[in-house]
DNA sequence: GTGGTCTAGACCACA
DNA sequence: GTGGTCTAGACCACC
């Protein structure tokens, strides 16, 4: 069963929301390589949104190489996802920068920033 | 004159724009307590784009406090921005701390954190 | 079915209208929580007016967390709407305060006042 | 000197605003019959707003017969303010019954109301 | 000139 | 079908 919270109110489209939450949960590790996901009836029964909502989701991941569907075994998890964690690191890189520099823009010092940093758990 | 860089392909609506940069100019004290901002068809002819698109931005930085709007005189930066920028200095910098917690759970180092912030200028 | 009354004469707009009837539809309990409220566009043809103008009303009560709107799906009515309320009614008898006190500077008795409350329907 | 409070942002217009202010003067005694107000001149140098602006408030006052102008002696309250204080004391009793009205909608009793009338000073 | 309101109508993504 | 965005242009009161 995979919880994926979805706001119907933001900007993301529910697709996006759906390849997002499955690609952190890769990165996490909560989903592991070669691991069956839902078929695309059930998750969306589970969400209760539209199936072709779920497919449009799984064709991206499949796209970018992060899921591997067989037509008569199901979805998988790809064998290969080192490629996805990296890019997925790179990418939080960036908005932490991202973060870091509004934050400076604010007037928070650099010291400040790395301090608070440090204190976390 | 306010320099406001207009993306119209992205997801971000021209208006959020508009609203973003006048928080970051408030943000950099460019904008300052009490100062006349171009009025709704200025900034609109300014930048090519139609009165009420520049409107709906105003409005929003009105509820937001950022700014105020007297009729028949024009618009300006609100007396009392000290509170709003406080309180989005706290916001942002919870989301930093979220974003360091994502990293770390994907296997970045805090020491690579920090020394990456370090670098950015 | 709502029903809206719209004077076009007064000074109050007419967004500002339908922002107080919804607002008073659900104090009285008869637009309930999660309950769909109609279509921009329905509600614009059933008043013979602008979409344009019901989204404005709609934009202000969903900032008000009176409504909530889901693309796609409709508009609702907060979840939680009691907090709201609760607000309201504090800052409703402040008001009741306010005015109490200039009729009493008036020099109308606080005995006579009652009265005329008591008299009300 | 009299001290008026604009509000620049709201609905009502200045001139009313100082339409308002005086009648409320008059009627709280702040003004007394035959006393002399500001010339249209000065008021509006001391509110920093048109002359325009001015005449037309006093006006107004002078038409609903709050004061009277002698051109070559200036501007003074009216002999005769006692209806203008009648009217003042219905239109608040008005005004009181519309927010009791408002206060049981929102679902507060009348017994409430009564009692935190009776509470104040 | 200013801000505020409103209309008519277009286009978009999403489900 | 839904909400969201944007344009073009009108009219208003106020100053």
């Amino acid at each position: 069963m995979i919880l994926i919270n979805l706001d119907y109110q933001g900007r993301l489209p529910i697709y996006e929301q759906i390849v997002s939450t499955i690609e952190r949960y890769v990165a996490l590790g909560i989903l592991k390589p070669e691991e069956q996901i839902p078929s695309i009836r059930e998750l969306a029964s589970n969400l209760g949104i539209n199936p072709n909502t779920v497919k449009k989701a799984y064709d991206i991941l499949e796209n970018k190489k992060v899921i591997t569907s067989y037509s008569t075994k199901g979805t998988f998890i790809s064998k290969q996802i080192d490629k996805v964690l990296e890019n997925r690191r790179k990418e939080e890189m960036e908005k932490l920068k991202e973060e870091v520099q509004l934050l400076m823009h604010l007037g928070v010092e650099k010291k400040e920033i790395i301090k608070v940093i440090n204190e976390g758990d």
